[in-house]
RNA sequence: GCGCCAGUAGCUCAAUUGGACAGAGCGUUGGCCUCCGGAGCCAAAGGCUGUGGGUUCGAUUCCCGCCUGGCGCACCA
């Protein structure tokens, strides 16, 4: 059976309150912390001792006394602690999962958890101003491994990227550029105020000179910060999507500010609010009444110098968004956009979306530390840690799976020397280890010349390390359906290291490839079905999953 | 001052969204290689979950107050 046993919980208490009489709300399954608990477990009849004026035990006993269930798949019911039922599930069970592992392969944890839903995953949106620093590699890590996950639960998914290159910064890049230009070729021109002094400018200029030589030289101001603006802005754009593929992530869509300015979005947007009275004039400028919207007070759509703002050319970015068919948004931002969040949501609602459609996590600061000090950052200072260093030093597997171990929504401290070590301190060897290891498995078995047979008995696994691990193995799919509901992909960072730990237990306790023939068959597909799993979890991460190491 | 997020073992983090005796890794201490790789395994020590109240059968989780830390509070983008 390809159901799970806690749907099968589920239908089998549910059909008896039904038959009871009893509110079928109450029905819980969860998985008890305590291995001598049983695999599943409900507090159902504890729920109900309130509104059945029944003491908890009684209850329990009652529902047990009536359950009726496969014996084949269920070992034991039992009653414990307060009014929990407990339930075991037999080997059975758990042999027909990894028969269920073997049949599906690499389909194995897919969940249809998201059928139906259009979602758009907006993340990264870095200005094009400047190189990537770590929080973008941060948040690059979890957009695209939530957009995996939205996938593994049968959801439409797409990666998005909002391109600021349009307003005032983008103008600064380019008279920043020309600052650094016209010095190299012993021209003064006064560094603007406000002007990037990162290093990358410097080079920008130079390679704008080894190409184009002094063509620009001789324009007036305005002329050459135009021309020098596109050019720095294309070189800056095309160096980030080089940086993300590096990093293995691949944005499906580069959306352009400017291509919105372009368009009438923004008129729609300030015609549908003046439409429903959310907009109105004060000192030159136009306000939206995102107060009406939880927001502590209302937000300037044009200023007084008739010039739009940010916040416009982002309420339409997101219009336009749901036109495109999406009804899920996602946004992931920095933490410096954290004022932004509830004006936004104030805009998604006035333009009449559900509740909920719209949803930011901001994804926070990350420290980084080298020999326990924080080492320091700051873009406008020039000092920044850019993304490519990170990465170039510890590399993509050991960057990604540090990012993914954490909840998105905490700062977090990132050990630039553990990252780097390859030894057991270092979770992400670890987890690619025991990949590694299964390999070697499979690779000596090929060796002895032991091939997988046809005619295998999984129900010879039965010692408490197979059990152990075929459980840990069955927890997969829920695993990545939770992790994608909750938008937590730090719960599979975890899964991994348990099920890594589980397996090399097992390792230690029994010998794979022993002269037990049979023995030898069945504990080659547990074997295989760890390593499907393994790979399955670490391709929605987008890390290794090495054969050797 | 206001808002958001956080506070759990020495350190970095979990805890199945309100469930049972709060768990992992690192670090510390002590063990384990005639063997499919020791990049591994086993064991021990380590906790009044920041604090005071409340809600209820049951709270790390929800509500209120306080303390501490981070971030944010533009007619910038």
């Amino acid at each position: 059976m390809d159901i799970s046993a806690e749907t099968y919980l589920h239908d089998l208490l549910t059909t008896l309150m039904r038959k009871q009489g009893w509110p079928t709300e109450a029905v819980s399954i969860n998985r008890p912390r305590q291995e001598g608990f049983g695999d599943y477990a409900t507090p159902v009849a504890m729920s109900l001792a309130k509104t059945l004026k029944q003491a908890p035990r009684a209850i329990a006993e009652k529902i047990v006394r009536n359950l009726e269930f496969d014996r084949n798949l269920i070992e034991e019911v039992s009653i414990d602690g307060p009014g929990f039922i407990n339930f075991r599930l037999g080997p059975g069970y758990w042999q027909n999962v990894l028969a269920e592992i073997l049949r599906k392969r690499e389909l194995y944890g897919r969940s249809t958890w998201g059928a139906g839903r259009k979602i758009n995953m907006e993340f990264v949106s870095a200005n094009p101003t400047g190189p990537l620093n770590v929080v973008s590699a941060r948040a690059a890590s979890i957009g695209d491994v939530l957009v995996n996950l939205f996938h593994a639960v049968g959801a439409e998914a797409s990666r998005e990227y909002y391109v600021n290159d349009a307003g005032q910064r983008v103008r600064m890049l380019g008279y920043s550029v020309s600052a650094r230009y016209m010095a190299l070729f012993g021209k003064e021109e006064p560094f603007p105020e406000d002007g990037y002094h990162g290093d990358y400018i410097k080079d920008l200029a130079a390679e704008i000179r080894d190409e184009f030589g002094d063509r620009f030289v001789s324009l007036s101001l305005e002329e050459r910060c135009d021309q020098l603006t596109q050019i720095a802005l294309d070189r800056m754009i095309r160096a980030q999507r080089e940086t993300l593929e590096k990093f293995r992530v691949k944005f499906d869509l580069w959306f352009s500010e400017q291509s919105l300015l372009d368009s009438n979005r923004q008129q729609e947007v300030l015609d549908l609010f003046a439409q429903k009275n959310f907009s109105y004039e004060k000192d030159g400028a136009l306000w939206f009444r995102s107060s009406q919207f939880g927001d502590e007070q209302d937000r300037v759509l044009l200023k007084s110098d008739g010039e739009p703002t940010y916040f416009l050319g982002d309420i339409a970015y997101h219009m336009d968004k749901y036109r495109r068919g999406f009804d899920q948004l996602y946004d992931l931002w920095g933490p410096d956009h954290h004022s932004h969040v509830t004006r936004m949501e104030a805009a998604m609602q006035a333009l009449g979306y559900p509740p909920g459609s719209f949803q930011v996590r901001i994804i926070q600061q990350v420290n980084l530390l080298r020999g326990g000090e924080v080492v320091k950052m700051s873009k406008r200072a020039g000092n920044i840690i850019e993304m490519t260093e990170l990465i170039e030093e510890v590399g993509v597997d050991a960057a990604r799976y540090f990012f993914l171990m954490r909840k998105l929504d905490s700062p977090m401290d990132f050990d630039i020397d553990l990252a780097k070590k390859q030894s057991d301190e270092n979770p992400v060897y670890y987890v690619q280890y025991a990949h590694a290891r299964v390999c070697n498995i499979l690779a000596h078995a090929a060796t002895k010349g032991i091939a997988l047979s046809e005619n295998y008995d999984l129900r010879l696994l039965k010692t408490p390390e197979e059990l152990a691990v075929l459980r840990k193995l069955a927890e997969f799919p829920e695993t990545v359906s939770k992790a994608a509901q909750f938008l937590e992909p730090h719960r599979l960072t975890i899964f991994l290291q348990e099920l890594a730990a589980i397996f090399h237990h097992f390792y230690h306790e029994h010998r794979v490839v022993s002269e037990d023939a049979a023995m030898t068959q069945a504990r080659l597909r547990l074997v295989e079905g760890v390593r499907i799993v393994l790979a399955n979890a670490l391709k929605l991460l987008n890390i290794t999953a090495p054969e050797k190491m």
